[in-house]
DNA sequence: CGATTATGTGAACACGTGTGCACATCGGGG
DNA sequence: CCCCGATGTGCACACGTGTTCACATAATCG
């Protein structure tokens, strides 16, 4: 009334209004309280004109779950980590916690997630590598369990969920080569990451086993950009007939660079990816890929999260999930 | 020690541990506050130690800033929307604030945000036209400032940034009559959006100025795969030479259909989109564009935070943006 | 009707922090 | 030596909520 900044509705301005004890108005929004029905609705009828929110930072003072989440992503200069985001934040939605998300890298991160975790988080998950051990040692003196994906991460007391790069990478390998493919060359991913590497031992490895060999081996930064220009710079393109790339991104700037280069697909040369981002399916490109599991990995992380929420001293656990062949135009 | 559940440490253990007053680790950890520089550093000792942050629920309930905003982004299935939530993550970061991200629709929606309206919120950004009226009348209750983006809501309390899109289209159109081009088609957005009606009369009004016409009009979903199939479904697509689509992402679409239906882009027939997304830049892409100014968005965004926190009782305020002309290689 | 139990409710405490206020200590000037 | 200002610091309160505990009232049974 009189104070200038408006304050914030109280549970005791609720009880006035309504004519109960402050009590009751907290009994009314807790779940399994007692409380005479016809008070209930004279409390609510109160609170709805007043427009009351319980607090909720006084309330996980008390003792609530906060039902906060921090998510960290590094860059997501990536489409593909957008697109784990973006149905990462409406998982966690759904399951009523609400993810505050750090992004960025660097020391502005590290100042990010420090700040952020003075909330009494519920849990912290990484999808970024960079700054991954030290977040997760800081969690650990705060009790707060961290969820790791993407890149693994063995220290106690965090979960991890991740891609069986190495299997799926030989599958995509063992698809081309039954196709009648035997002149191959790939696109790895930068060196710092380790799927990097998991994916191209499997395809090297898979290669073996049929007693051939990659005739081609470009490295690129994961993104469209650089997958076009591997290509580009590539001395013997026009002998290859197959052409696996570390990701989606890569995949995708490689197809314009082949057709520029006057070598068609599928006919003349066989290229996959591996992540399956939304473009992958778009009409003009139609890539033949490995689907690496968004929604498996977003059900993966809600499971841990739940798990380890009703017994918060359980062991490290680690979840593998399964890439699917997605077989579109470009095999 | 002797409790289970490992309890968060707490400005009395870090006091007890460095044989001071609890005021005293306090005053250590507020920014003005007075402390002997040999006590402070004793403290900061025993708090490196413990792994000691002060508890910001607690700080909140104090009186402190609390530092979260939410943002409430929709359903993200669209790119530009993507790239905004996750430059816009970004730059909240770099400010200091720490967004607490809503995603979905409908009743799900509607619930994430009364649930997380129960945190004492700094602002609420909306980044969607669904539910903005619902959930700018909830935090006008609550004192919650909103700033809204793309859909413009007028209403008390809520500041606006929003593009100028008339004006843009206006330019594009300019660009390809300059062009020579003569026969336009239009692949207009959603009827729901204000974006599509606004975009749409800046052709038609810049066409009319210069006693033009469209001779095909379709409508999309703005996606991809709807820009592909406006095109195919086009019946006189062979008479363009030019095409203006709502957004990039069916502009992109547009392309792949009409390489299909045979004609040669640019020297055939012009396409420009709108937004400038970061696909529009691929190498196989290059689409000519209006840029929706994703930095300006979110630069004007933070300094309506900043004035709106430093006066809250200021009048609403609109910010427009102007798009930039993208000259690549589809005009 | 008296006694016992079920039911509903208000007062009081706890959560962890920031800060106003009073007090202690210390140095220096008269 | 005494007094006063300056400088540090501890005590106590407030923030808004959930919950325990004791109590009041109504209902049921002997």
């Amino acid at each position: 009334m009189d104070s200038d900044a408006k304050r914030r509705v109280t549970a005791a301005d609720v009880a006035k209004r309504a004519g109960v004890s402050r009590s009751a108005v907290s009994r009314a929004f807790t779940e399994g309280a007692y409380l005479a029905p016809a008070k209930r609705a004279l409390i609510e009828a109160a609170a709805q004109e007043l427009g009351y929110r319980p607090n909720a930072m006084a309330a996980g003072l008390q003792g609530r779950r906060s039902n906060l989440i921090a998510i960290f992503v590094g860059e997501m200069a990536n489409e593909y980590d957008k697109e784990v985001a973006a149905k990462l934040i409406s998982g966690l939605n759904e399951a009523g916690k609400w993810p505050i998300v750090i992004g960025g890298s660097g020391d502005a991160a590290r100042d990010a997630v420090n700040n952020v975790l003075r909330y009494p988080l519920e849990a912290m998950i990484l999808r970024s590598g960079s700054l991954s051990t030290d977040i997760s040692e800081a969690c650990g003196k705060l009790g707060i369990p961290v969820i790791a994906s993407g890149r693994v991460l063995d220290a106690a007391g965090v979960d991890n969920v991740c891609c069986r790069n190495q299997e799926a990478m030989a599958k995509g390998t063992e698809l081309l080569i039954q196709r009648g493919r035997t002149r191959f060359g790939y696109i790895s991913g930068p060196a710092g990451f380790g799927a990097s590497a998991e994916r191209k031992s499997g395809v090297i490895e898979t290669l073996d086993m049929s007693g051939l060999a990659l005739h081609a081996d470009a490295t690129g930064a994961f993104t469209v950009q650089s997958g076009y220009d591997a290509v580009m710079s590539l001395p013997n393109c026009a002998a290859l007939d197959a052409l696996i790339c570390a990701n989606d991104a890569m995949a995708i700037g490689a197809l314009g660079a082949l057709r520029e280069r006057g070598r068609t697909v599928p006919e003349d040369i066989s290229v996959i990816g591996f992540d399956d981002i939304s473009m992958a399916k778009w009409p003009s490109i139609q890539l033949t890929t490995l689907r690496n599991p968004i929604n498996g990995l977003v059900s993966s992380i809600l499971d841990l999260l739940d798990r380890r929420q009703s017994d918060p001293a359980k062991a490290s656990e680690m979840i593998w999930l399964d890439a699917e062949v997605i077989l579109r135009a470009t095999h």
